[in-house]
DNA sequence: CGTGGGCTTGATAGTCCTCAAGTCGGGTGG
DNA sequence: CCACCCGACTTGAGGACTATCAAGCCCACG
């Protein structure tokens, strides 16, 4: 049943208020729930058929590797979000997923992506915005990686978070990324992060630490972020 | 009519071996057809509801800009790709799209892709793979701008246009993109993209220049550009 | 209390950017 | 046909930004 984690704070929920027979179809594919501890593989690379999750509680990130050394998040998911929607209509991951905080997930078999654009078209049509969305997300962060300095990746990194999160407090708002996955994620290194926040915390226009963010100046934050965010 | 451009050397032709009803769907969909010359904006950010295209010939590209000075190239459209997808499916455009070399594009109705999902499942599946690939293209590029230096960068891309290109000679690939293109690509300087492609020639990799890509060590190219091209 | 991982900081080096001048090539007008 | 012109490309010098490496700190945990 994925019935019970409808209503609850998902600024996107995929699966909210779908007709009698959008949810038994869902209903029938959803396999169970299960929880799991910060920085766990959900699934690798290279998988194939491997999973389709809904992520009910807490945050994860998924990632390429490229090589040996490093590896480039690519985006966030937050509760409500879809983990392996490309892969259930492509057949592969091309990327990893891991657990950012402690996430519970709901496992859904990834033949209902197939099943809904055979017989569940209005469902179908909200996987595919849904993709597009994170495929547009993608596109920001990218964008922010090619053109800015750190502080400017940072700042536009923040306000996404943030905004994400819908009803945040902007003075105390959830952010439990470590400097790793700000490095990761931004195309840097942990110790080019860690002067960049003393930066932005000193001019006061944000701080993250111990797992909150804080925006002193929103308006700053902006301009450094550019006008896109 | 779209008929006419199926069967041309298109890699993931969305619309080859459609049945009658989506033939008649997409075909009673299509506007018309248009040429353009090289970097002509196509469509900018921020148009509602603006077009949906079909890349008939030749190569176009989007990109987003973030704030004044910078654009951020996010991926390349070849023969038989679709411009507007996304926005079709989300309401309007993020990014921009302008024309790299000569194209010619047909036009069609950007409500295809509503009805599509609403009356040709088959259809609509082969529009959100479409999606799919192209959210993994551009992620596989992020990651590259991420995690490798300027000279794992260029390796990257050119070996993926080469690669795209199915049928093309490795000695003798068409490649249109001029210094400034990559630039923007890859998240560096015209002035820098000039000297790494010198090495990259003076070591016997590859050779960009005037429109084509020789590649002269493929094995090599395939290691700067890391094991995952 | 010891241990380990993440965080912090400094010194140093390398990559890449900026700016500016010069070259080349293709298109235009005389 | 030639001179001119403009944009793209090229190259160099200097500087900004970020990486690398290493050491010390702090806290959570066993």
């Amino acid at each position: 049943m994925l019935t019970h984690i409808r209503g609850e704070r998902h600024t996107q929920d995929v699966f909210r208020a779908l007709n009698p027979h959008e949810q038994s179809l869902v209903d029938g594919m959803t396999a169970r729930q299960l929880e799991l501890p910060p920085n766990r593989e959900i699934v690798s690379a290279g998988e194939v058929g491997a999973g389709l999750f809904i992520v009910s509680d807490g945050w994860a990130f998924r990632y390429c590797r490229i090589g040996a050394g490093c590896r480039q998040i690519v985006d966030f998911m937050l509760p409500g979000e879809i983990i392996g929607l490309q892969a259930a209509l492509l057949g592969v991951f091309e990327h990893s997923v891991r657990s950012l905080t402690p996430v519970k997930l709901m496992r859904l078999e990834p033949r209902l992506v197939g099943t809904a654009f055979e017989t569940a078209p209005e469902l179908a049509l909200r996987f595919a915005r849904h993709l597009g969305a994170e495929a547009r997300r993608v596109e920001s962060l990218m964008t922010a990686i090619g053109c800015r300095d750190a502080l400017g990746r940072l700042a536009f990194l923040a306000l996404n978070l943030y905004r994400r999160q819908g009803d945040a407090d902007p003075s105390n708002c959830p952010f439990p990324l470590r400097r790793q996955h700000l490095a990761d994620a931004l195309g840097l290194t942990g110790a080019h992060i860690n002067r960049t926040l003393n930066r932005l915390r000193r001019d006061g226009i944000a701080t993250m630490a111990r797992g909150k963010l804080a925006i002193h100046d929103l308006a700053k934050l902006q301009e450094l972020a550019g006008a896109s965010g």
